[in-house]
DNA sequence: GCTCATGCTGAGAACGTTTTCAAGGCGAGG
DNA sequence: CCTCGCCTTGAAAACGTTCTCAGCATGAGC
């Protein structure tokens, strides 16, 4: 019932605890009579190291801190297995955390992870540049590293180009005819990223001399986001493409479009950030760019593990993965004014499905 | 840069370690001015207890393990969000590991976690009449609860009725004229759910003395089931519904089917299971049953912590959640023979997108 | 002035490991 | 036969914490 400890082994096997200790180790050797008493009794009394007595003797805790937004969104979840792969082949474990897009959840997220003596630290934070998660970190000397965040430099980070990346999608959409376009971004304050596909955004269009996009910051968490589309394009009737700052956002803005009366891409092109593969299967397919998510939580993983077991001072890597374009039914060349429904005018409107 | 301890603190506070430790605890009083001169010292050293030592101490760790076959299916990432909030709420965290619906592989990860001693354990298992993890975690003493697996007796588990709920399936399609059914499901042997599922599914259709459903056995992480389902399809021509045992497939299945020529709803009905929120995006959208995942790991994990904090013998209760069904547009009521479009007739085919 | 309770404090053991150090046994070389 | 070195083994300290116990004031009651 009560879980044998070394101790007891070494009783069973009549020999000390130090001699239990290097054979179950292999860390010496040890006479072929004692190894098999030792072995034998270990055996039958189910002894398993207590790992936190060996933490607290090695100081080291083989244990990975991994903090992301939520895994509500695939990408983090994709990420996440990322991570943990490597982790596994490397005989490390992840402690989770999850901080909801608030900074000061992410504060305590990691003061909850440095407290249990992780050796390492992944985490995607609301803002790389000035985090005070990331400083705490730094601070205490734990190797870390951060996915998707992109931030200038000093800080281990495994991302795609956010602003390369939102400047191709800009010339995509202005290669295709459009002239008025809008950002639809979760808040600007809870995302670097979004920040930066933004700006990346809109340099496309001041670039080609054209009006610098409209910016709609909404919320992630809530469900419906018609209402938010609606004033968009009451406010920009004009604009005949939306580029979102990810995918599950874009899913839900062509929602919101249809529920409107709009057709996508007919009266308006939608496209996301992020590659999820969901964004395959809706109908119309998203338009979007495609992230490594697994492969940078791999990355990011080897990146700290490195770090750890070179016992060099965290690795100031900042390692970009290739990004890619995936088409999608969700993009479409402009049509002239007078070719377009209405907004007013939704035919043949699509079965709802709660 | 090297992290300090409560020795330290004590040092600079001029008092003894005991003093600190109940200071910063709150678990004792002591005089004003030592108070203020151990939250001083605290404060200036950038003091954080180290968890692994109080664990030591206390022989709890404030940690629960969850084990999940995978986290590419949104189902075990919403399960593992549910119990992430709930943990965090009672102030405990989460070390987590996935196992790949490799028995093998959750005996090894069980043990690791047993290792690190967590206080509490959530998994989903392949079989949880049979699992040595499941024993294992007995064995060991924690309070364990499984997540979706629907165990007999004798184990905590909080789940769905699989078997009442694919009944209702079975009964939904014979209502529509469905006579000719298969039931696509992971491998058995990885999955007792996909055999309750499968169970109640026959079941309906033994009750109405209509033809046992045909099995088709696939790999869940196998990504295309163009082969799988052209084997079915000419082994039972008849057939006018697939029931498969979770969404991820059913979305697969459906895209098989689309290549190999044949319309849903039109030729073929197709009915998932697990309700996620995919289901309602992909096109045509997911008929299936939903089940309340995040709920049932909060459910699980509320389950365990009540386990660990009363100390009371693991709770062996038996927990099973309300699911429902969501209608979609992948399912429609069969089709008089003469109707419906051959296999081979793929008329206006999908445009693929990779 | 003495006893006693009460309040604050510190020394030290304990939790389960690993590792250092010393000691004992034994064979080989002189 | 003695010495040296090697191999195996055990005792004990250390990791960072909590908690029990005992000690020392202080103040109250007589």
């Amino acid at each position: 019932m009560v879980r044998p400890t070394i101790r007891d082994v070494a009783r069973q096997a009549e020999c000390s605890v130090a001699t239990v200790s290097r054979v179950l180790n292999g860390s010496a050797r040890a006479s072929p009579e004692v190894t098999a008493r030792v072995r034998m009794a270990a055996e039958a009394l189910g002894f398993r190291f207590n790992e936190i007595g060996r933490s607290l003797q090695s100081q080291r805790s083989r244990t990975l801190g991994v903090l992301v937004p939520t895994l509500a969104n695939p990408v983090f979840a994709d990420a996440l297995e990322g991570v943990q792969h490597e982790a596994q082949e490397a005989g490390y474990q992840l402690l989770l955390a999850c901080a909801d897009y608030s900074a000061d959840a992410e504060v305590r997220a990691v003061g909850m992870l440095l407290g249990k003596q992780v050796d390492g630290l992944l985490m995607t934070v609301t803002d790389a540049h000035d985090s005070e998660a990331v400083a705490l970190a730094r601070d205490a000397g734990v190797p870390t590293s951060l996915i998707f965040n992109q931030p200038d430099r000093g800080q281990s980070a495994v991302c795609v180009d956010n602003r390369a990346a939102a400047h191709e999608v800009g010339e995509a959409l202005i290669a295709l005819g459009h002239r008025n376009a809008a950002y639809v971004s979760g808040r600007y304050r809870s995302s670097d990223r979004a920040r930066q596909r933004g700006d990346g955004f809109a340099a496309a269009f001041a670039a080609a001399g054209l009006p610098a996009p409209v910016l709609s910051e909404v919320d992630y968490n809530v469900a419906d986001h018609t209402a938010a589309v609606a004033a968009l394009l009451a406010r920009a009737p004009e604009t005949t493409a939306l580029f979102c700052s990810n995918d599950m956002l874009a899913i839900s803005v062509i929602g919101a479009l249809r529920r409107l009366g709009h057709d996508v891409p007919g009266d308006m092109s939608v496209i996301g950030f992020d590659g999820i593969t969901v964004g395959a299967l809706v109908e119309p397919t998203l338009a979007t760019v495609v992230t490594p998510c697994a492969d940078m939580g791999r990355s990011a993983a080897r990146l700290v593990l490195d770090a750890i077991e070179k016992k060099s001072a965290a690795a100031s890597d900042l390692v970009s993965l290739p990004h890619s374009f995936r088409m999608g039914g969700s993009l479409a060349a402009v049509r002239p004014l007078g070719e377009r429904r209405g907004r007013a005018a939704a035919s043949e409107p699509r079965e709802s499905n709660g």
